[in-house]
DNA sequence: GTGCGTCTGTTCGTCAGCGCACCCAGACCA
DNA sequence: TGGTCTGGGTGCGCTGACGAACAGACGCAC
């Protein structure tokens, strides 16, 4: 195994305790995320949680309608599927790749089996959930008064710090998709950050040229939250 | 004691195992839930859980320029500080009593001394933390995409659901500051249902008269959250 | 009953975001 | 070499919500 094959680049796992991470570990299972897969739908039965190693997920909340309002984003710090960890099982949000990459899954029932034994799982793991909870309040309050500039700049940032490199391999009508508004927002939005030379723009890649820029022009919520992870979460062990 | 001095009418603390009951009972603490008292600030570690028995309590996050919006709302069915049960003593989150009514409290180490012993809390409290997140989820797709009158209808019914009564007792500037929107969008909208014959207002106080109506009017939001609290917790034990 | 504060109703100009329609350009393919 | 598709840019009218300012109106206190 390389080192871009071991789970434990996903920092919840890697923050597991011993005796946890030897149970589970026989039952990950690496799997490939390509963009645009669904993780799981909208109230529907999840069999699996999903551990991020460099993909991105989405968790989308969908409208009868069809249009849709992202309200957190998951990268290596975390794991899809925290109602688990409550003793559930499905949520009424559809979990989506936003960026193509790797992750690890396990099935429910090695979580279950844990949450039977002891009656809870890690204490990470409830942690990650309090830290996705600050997140999904502040898209909410976000999503009632701030710009969609600003918007723009916070949702770059958030995908920005679960990324390895600079570049996002993301369209613009995907972006509206995840941010719940029109392509052309986006476009007109976009378009003012690449003549403040913050970004570069071509068919589908963006580049972050300028971070301190964008975290200059984006609202208070993307601290909030970043602020928030750096407070719950392990931080990353540098080897 | 009289029947509403029955910590048991909140529905949460009605569904504890008796050996958590048994424990907790002595270190409930009854209190007076004022319009407008703030349980706890945002940021600021937090002391005491509250279980409403009649009072509802709105989560509202709060912006740096001072506005605001509602997160979740939080009655008899619940309690304020599920961070608790997640291993964390704060939210960024502010709680305030936006129905006066009364409510019991309990001693933050009480809990912790549960975690502690057992490594987790009742099942119940997690399936609740699950509801509230439901809820949370909604809210912010809600605020991106429906319309000031379909969220008042919504506010009104998830408020009617946690009062035994048909009458608020709400001043359409509360309202405001709880929905994060301008009092004048109140009273426009206000003045639509009132026009259609399904609520009455006078002075800060709104009498329900046709319900039906208001869900007929509501953005789905609300149903989806009804259901999912429905089906996640605990029905009330009719006496 | 007088007076004042609180609550509600109304108006007006402004603006961000919407929906629609259309164009343009690079990419990919035959 | 031309055709087609996808992703991005533009223009236009519309509307819902905003901010500010102000006008009744009810009700409690004195």
């Amino acid at each position: 195994m390389t080192a871009l094959d071991d789970p434990r680049q996903n920092r919840l796992l890697a923050a597991l305790p011993e005796a946890v991470w030897l149970r589970w570990q026989a039952h990950l299972e690496q799997v490939a995320l390509p963009l645009g897969k669904v993780l799981h739908e909208s109230g529907v039965q999840m069999q699996f949680a999903y551990f991020p190693t460099s993909a991105i997920v989405s968790l989308l909340n969908v409208m009868e309608n069809g249009s849709s309002a992202e309200i957190a984003v998951i990268g290596f710090e975390g794991v899809v599927g925290v109602t688990f960890f409550l003793g559930g099982d499905s949520t009424p949000s559809r979990a989506v790749v936003q960026s193509a990459g790797m992750g690890y899954r396990i099935r429910a029932d090695v979580i279950k089996a844990d949450l039977e034994r002891s009656g809870a799982v890690a204490p990470q793991m409830l942690q990650y959930t309090q830290a996705l909870i600050t997140q999904m309040c502040q898209t909410a309050a976000c999503n009632r008064h701030h710009s969609l500039d600003q918007q723009l700049c916070r949702w770059l940032l958030l995908s920005l710090d679960r990324l390895n490199g600079d570049e996002l391999v993301m369209t613009q009508e995907l972006i509206s998709n995840m941010l719940g508004v029109r392509r052309e927002g986006v476009t007109e939005a976009a378009l003012k950050l690449q003549a403040a030379g913050l970004i570069r723009y071509a068919r589908g890649h963006i580049t972050v040229l300028d971070r301190p820029g964008l975290e200059q022009r984006t609202c208070e919520c993307y601290r909030v939250v970043k602020d928030e992870y750096d407070r719950l979460l392990p931080q990353p062990v540098l080897v």
